[in-house]
RNA sequence: GCGGUUGUGGUGAAGUGGUUAACACAUCUGGCUGUGAACCAGACACUCGUCAGUUCGAUUCUGAUCAACCGCC
């Protein structure tokens, strides 16, 4: 077990295995089931840390892959670690780079060693290793550190998908022998697609090795909800009681309720903050789109329910406007709304699951935030 | 007054004697899930200044007319 590094589960709901407990960390303690805003390149964009913190927020996400390719990981530790090289107090999760080879790079050929690819910025060619992968994000110098592990596309065939989760176990173990760095956690990720039988395997044989956390990976791909919820399920059910479970990538409202009625403590996603950027806001009621002519007159907040910063002073004709003429600010103050958002309902469902009482909260936050249009 | 140039959607414009008038921007509507993303997708000209002529058929050719711009007196 990582040095400063434990979660203390408070209380289980008794109508749903959602819990509420305090992550503890070097930077500091945080209530969990929590959402972790994506700052891939050392930002959450268009937010500052001081804004992240009015959000409420408490971990951060930053990514491997990326910081490895600019400024490079030798710079940020040069700069004393993520924290101080970016101005962020409070804990860090690295992502490992895994999803990023799936997602975005050119060429990869996958080989026992390691990946092999062309990187997205200029084409050179790459190598990650799970050595590789644990020794930039020690050098970084986050809070939490994720194994490198393979995602695979959805679907492939079981026996594709065996052969990948097999991978994907010994890449964890060779991450987790790579890994000194002691007081930086180290995860293990859990694939498996929608095989119970792999996921059950994958999580097991995870277990066996003794990380200080477990993630759900390998969905919001491109597979069916109802699939996804499936791959949830299947994976939680086999994770150790006293360990923090996180769920990688989601998500949406319905996903992250779902999510932690099935005892999922962490989530992340970039969802809020691009579709932000894109004019599209969640609210207590709903979806709204702020580039919506219907907008144009209304002076009346975003959310009259929401208490962030963008909603206590801004209209959403105000709004629409900053959107339509592509001001920045237009883009953070919704940044910060979405952000602000997913936080709050983090902290109205631990509210809920201290009384017992979070399946009628996620009952009755589906049913309001669905009345106006699904998400 | 004379001569010339130009008139295509909200804008900048391409184009052709023949069933759907290119493209871009703007506008309108969707989407975005471990962020190469101020991005992606779709919609949007009852019609090519107006009137007449030639033609089986004209936005495209001809004439007149109107308008804008440029020169000259």
């Amino acid at each position: 077990m990582a040095k400063g590094f434990s979660l203390e589960i408070k209380h289980v709901d008794k109508n749903s295995k959602a819990r509420y407990g305090i992550l503890h960390t070097n930077h500091g303690d945080v209530e969990v089931p929590m959402f972790m805003p994506v700052g891939t390149l050392a930002t959450v964009k268009t937010l500052s840390p001081e804004e992240l913190k009015q959000c409420g927020a408490g971990v951060i996400l930053a990514n491997t892959y990326h910081l490895s390719l600019r400024p490079g990981e030798d710079i940020v530790n040069e700069a004393g670690g993520l924290h101080k090289f970016m101005n962020y107090p409070g804990p860090i999760l690295t992502d490992s780079g895994g999803f990023q080879v799936f997602s975005l790079a050119d060429n990869r050929q996958i080989t026992e060693e390691g990946v092999t690819f062309k990187n997205h910025l200029n084409g050179a060619k790459l190598f990650i290793s799970p050595e590789r992968a644990i020794e930039i994000e020690e050098k970084l110098g986050a809070d939490i550190a994720m194994s490198f592990d393979e995602c695979c596309p959805y679907p492939v065939t079981h026996e594709y998908m065996k052969n990948s989760v097999d991978r994907t176990l010994r890449w964890a173990k060779r991450g987790k022998i790579a890994h000194t760095k002691e007081d930086q956690a180290l995860f293990g990720i859990v694939q498996g697609g929608e095989f119970k039988d792999l996921r059950e395997y994958c999580a097991k044989e995870l277990v066996k090795m003794d990380f200080d956390g477990y993630s759900i990976g390998g969905t919001s791909i491109g597979e069916p909800k109802d699939v996804m919820y499936k791959m949830v399920g299947y994976a939680v059910s086999y994770l150790p009681e006293d360990k923090p479970r996180y769920l990688m990538g989601v998500g949406s409202v319905d996903e992250i309720l779902d999510g932690i009625e099935k005892g999922v403590d962490m989530f992340d996603c970039v969802l809020p903050t691009r579709i932000a950027r894109h004019g599209a806001l969640m609210t207590s009621k709903g979806r709204v789109n702020i580039r919506d002519k219907k907008y144009e007159r209304d002076f009346t907040p975003l959310d009259d329910e929401c208490d962030c910063y963008c909603c206590k002073n801004y209209t959403k004709a105000y709004l629409r406007h900053l959107y339509k003429c592509d001001e920045i600010f237009g883009k953070r103050l919704l940044s910060i709304h979405n952000i602000r958002f997913l936080i709050h309902m983090m902290e109205e469902a631990r509210e809920a699951i201290k009384e017992d009482s979070f399946v009628e909260f996620k009952r009755n936050f589906l049913n309001k935030f669905n009345d106006e249009r699904g998400f």
